[in-house]
DNA sequence: CCGGTTGTTCAGCG
DNA sequence: GCGCTGAACAACCG
């Protein structure tokens, strides 16, 4: 479930719910349930994987992690960590993460540093990337203050389609690759939401999980790089190492 | 059918 | 206090 894109689509969803009233709520989150009884749903926001529930004074951060789903008038098996009732419908996550959080989220995101936010800015992030001149690139892509939203998928796509190795240090990128970077990182995020609107997302992957490179045909290898150590999928005959 | 994983946080250690 | 490691969480897919 849980790159940006697809936290984007949730907000999308429940569109409905916006200014609906909450009659009851129900859930094995550890947070004070009864402080959203009775109280309308201001807005729903997402900053990169984080989805948010604003109330007044107070707004619930929900992050799904790798595991954490989702219904809208329906419900699964499992108690749901947090279901919110409404007149004649609900919604419910499961398996997430939720923190009740008081004050309102404008104040307490960059909203710039969001890959799928309207307001995303390209200056920023090469401004920040520049400060981490001694990490590696499949470490930074996966820096959520950086680019929040980008998962791993994201990051394997995005280092194929800009012919850049996966253990490339930042300082070593010439300025138009990490230009070229930073730019496919905002691109692809925005197709990432497109296909998986549609329903396929999967089969347009073109190295993750991809046994052959699409472009070369040579073995693509697989490694767990960097210090974040997430699963690589890569060409070492396409992506040049800098 | 069982191992791996679209993610993050925290304890424990040197 | 730092960086690093491993555990914990927990469910679905191939």
């Amino acid at each position: 479930m849980p790159e940006g894109p697809s936290i984007v689509i949730i907000k999308e969803e429940l569109q409905s719910f916006k200014g609906k009233k909450i009659l009851q709520v129900e859930g094995n989150a550890k947070i004070e349930l009864a402080l959203m009884e009775n109280k309308k749903i201001k807005d729903f926001k997402s900053w990169g994987k984080h989805f948010l529930i604003c109330f007044d004074t107070f707004y619930l951060r929900i992050h799904l992690l790798m595991f954490g789903t989702y219904r809208i008038n329906e419900r699964k098996e499992a108690d749901p960590r947090l279901l919110l009732k409404f007149k004649n419908s609900e919604f419910s996550f499961y398996t997430c993460s939720i923190k009740l959080i008081k004050g309102n989220p404008a104040e307490s995101y960059d909203w710039d540093a969001d890959i799928m936010s309207e307001t995303w800015s390209h200056k920023k992030a090469v401004k920040k990337i520049n400060s981490f001149a001694n990490e590696q690139v499949c470490d930074v892509l996966l820096n959520q203050d950086i680019f929040a939203g980008v998962g791993n998928i994201i990051k394997n796509e995005v280092l194929f389609r800009t012919r850049i190795h996966p253990e490339s240090v930042i300082g070593n990128l010439p300025r138009t690759r990490l230009n070229a970077l930073v730019k496919d990182a905002r691109d692809y995020s925005l197709q990432f939401y497109i296909w998986k609107k549609a329903f396929v997302l999967k089969k347009n992957w073109v190295i993750y999980k991809k046994l052959n490179c699409l472009k070369c045909k040579s073995k693509v290898t697989r490694a767990y790089c960097g210090k974040t150590k997430r699963l690589t999928c890569y060409c070492e005959n396409c992506q040049k190492i800098y």
